[in-house]
DNA sequence: CCAAAGGGCACCGATTTGGTGCTATTTGGG
DNA sequence: CCCAAATAGCACCAAATCGGTGCCCTTTGG
């Protein structure tokens, strides 16, 4: 399905309240208290993105999680790929533009390259989508001045 | 997740070979034959595209289907949405760009907008691509020449 | 008139997803 | 110095989704 998990919306959000707070750490506790997301579910994902590096986390009494990189430097790109992989689009996608892969249907397979296409056109656009333009869609242009129709 | 389900797979490679018949009624079985695509599933799947009218179909013995209007008119927005609903990015979304919707977390929600923003560059993205470009990629660009870095 | 094809629909097994339980470890503050 | 508040790490479960079939009916060409 075209759509998120739950699990990279309570990311994003959660992200998001982090770009504010730069550098201080903010627990799950305040997270689930200030948006309605479950507090221990907010807290796995963000332990997740952590072990790869997208936040820092500071245990103890005082602990939580803070932003690892300007907010600038993380794409929608890189966090729905923590969490639920690279947009694949198809089940026969291996993940790299070129690569063959392990596809049964390969040989016969009419729609695999125009497909893979369309999957970097999608990857394209959530490479281009940081943490810094969620958090401030007003600031500056959040891509390339969408003027296509 | 942000990948299509079988179905689509199924249909996506189902039309497009129905382009290159043009007229003609093609039996899921056919297909079958000539994809490693489960027969019954495919056949299923194109009956809820003949309810939506992308297809038409014939019963009978020589009966089969056939694409209901001109390739270059059928979208691959169009397709995923008959076939997993119209894509939205998130679970608060009715759907519709200014829609407010029956979303709880709504009057606090950060992302909301912005996200919205995305999904809608997405399905431009999707809009964009027809099953004729899918069926002859090298004929004509498939989309405005990706120039974007 | 029968075999081949689609129409309808219910259903099942497997996988994914959303969410929780439990326990251990760290750490700041009274 | 110890306790409360937090994260770390799993394992686990219930519900939803998805891939795929079974069954029976209707249509239709040879």
């Amino acid at each position: 399905m075209l759509q998120f998990t739950k699990r990279t919306e309570y990311a994003l959000i959660a992200l998001v309240h982090l770009v504010d707070r730069r550098g201080e750490f903010v627990s799950a506790r305040e997270l689930a208290d200030r948006y309605p997301v479950p507090p221990r579910l907010v807290a796995e994902v963000l332990k997740e993105l952590q072990r790869e590096g997208l936040v820092d986390s500071q245990r103890g009494a005082a602990g939580g999680y803070a932003l690892a990189r300007p907010a600038a430097d993380i794409t929608l790109a890189e966090i729905v790929t923590v969490l639920e992989g690279a947009p694949l689009l198809t089940s026969c996608d291996t993940g790299f533009a070129g690569t063959a892969g392990s596809c049964e249907v390969e040989p016969t397979c009419p729609i695999r390259s125009p497909i893979h296409r369309v999957r970097d056109r999608i990857r394209d656009v959530l490479s281009h989508v940081t943490l810094e333009s969620l958090a401030h869609p007003n600031a500056l242009p959040m891509v390339t001045p969408t003027e296509n129709r």
